[in-house]
DNA sequence: GGTGTGATCGTA
DNA sequence: ACGATCACACCA
């Protein structure tokens, strides 16, 4: 499933910031059982739950005690198995994404720092309001957690269904790649399911977290 | 282009 | 104690 997802629309309609969509280009499987680098390899626990659930819902889940990072279910109900959201490429709404990937500075204790550009000169803070004009829009969506931000997705999402929405993976018509790319997965550590090529991705596509993976 | 560091907290 | 990460400083 997960190179059939590339080229695919991820949209997320929300309510009160209207419709952000980008086109997923990165992409990677994650099973239960067997997959040493996976959620669920010690079996369902309260976080890990939506992944054991029927097929075709959103697995959101927390990490690194700031990022959150979705998933789509692919395998039968009872069976864990997922698809990481690894990077779309903006579509519609980019002015709200924008808005929701102001990085806020952060130092020890959590304290507001004052943010500082090449060579540590303090730069103007790109936030609380107004918009980030000088976020590139190659950094709106190119990772797991930013575009997690970027389309308003957190805990609220997690086993949202994607038939239903208001978060949908759409075919707009433009097939997956022939030939996609493929590489070992990101993150892991060593010795932890690193041996799976279970990263897919769209060639040559400049929203990809990392086009040269080691 | 690449590497190294610290943030920050839920989960097991 | 650590993680399916990120932003930033710094180096090439």
């Amino acid at each position: 499933v997960a190179p059939e997802l590339l080229n695919k629309v991820l949209v997320h309609d929300d309510p009160v910031a209207g419709r952000v969509a980008g086109r997923i280009v990165e992409v990677e499987a994650y099973l239960g059982t067997g997959d040493a680098g996976s959620h669920a390899y010690r079996g369902r626990t309260p976080r890990n739950s939506t992944m054991f659930g029927p097929p075709g819902h959103l697995y959101v889940y927390f990490t690194y005690g700031m990022h959150w990072c979705a998933n789509v279910v692919c395998l039968e109900d009872g069976t864990a198995g997922a698809v990481l959201l690894r990077a779309l490429a903006p579509l519609e709404g980019l002015e709200t994404m924008r808005s929701r990937r102001l990085p806020v500075p952060r130092g020890p204790g959590g304290v507001l720092r004052e943010p500082r550009g090449p060579g540590g000169v303090p730069r103007e803070p790109r936030g609380p309001e107004g918009i980030a004009r000088d976020l590139k829009e190659r950094d709106l969506c190119s990772g797991p957690a930013r575009l997690a931000q970027a389309l308003g997705l957190d805990r609220r999402a997690d086993g949202a269904d994607l038939v239903a929405g208001p978060v949908r993976v759409l075919d707009d018509g433009l097939p997956p790649p022939l030939v996609p790319g493929n590489s070992l997965r990101i993150g892991l550590s060593p010795g932890r399911g690193d041996q799976h090529p279970w990263r897919w991705y769209v060639p040559g596509d400049p929203n990809v977290s990392r086009p040269t993976p080691r």
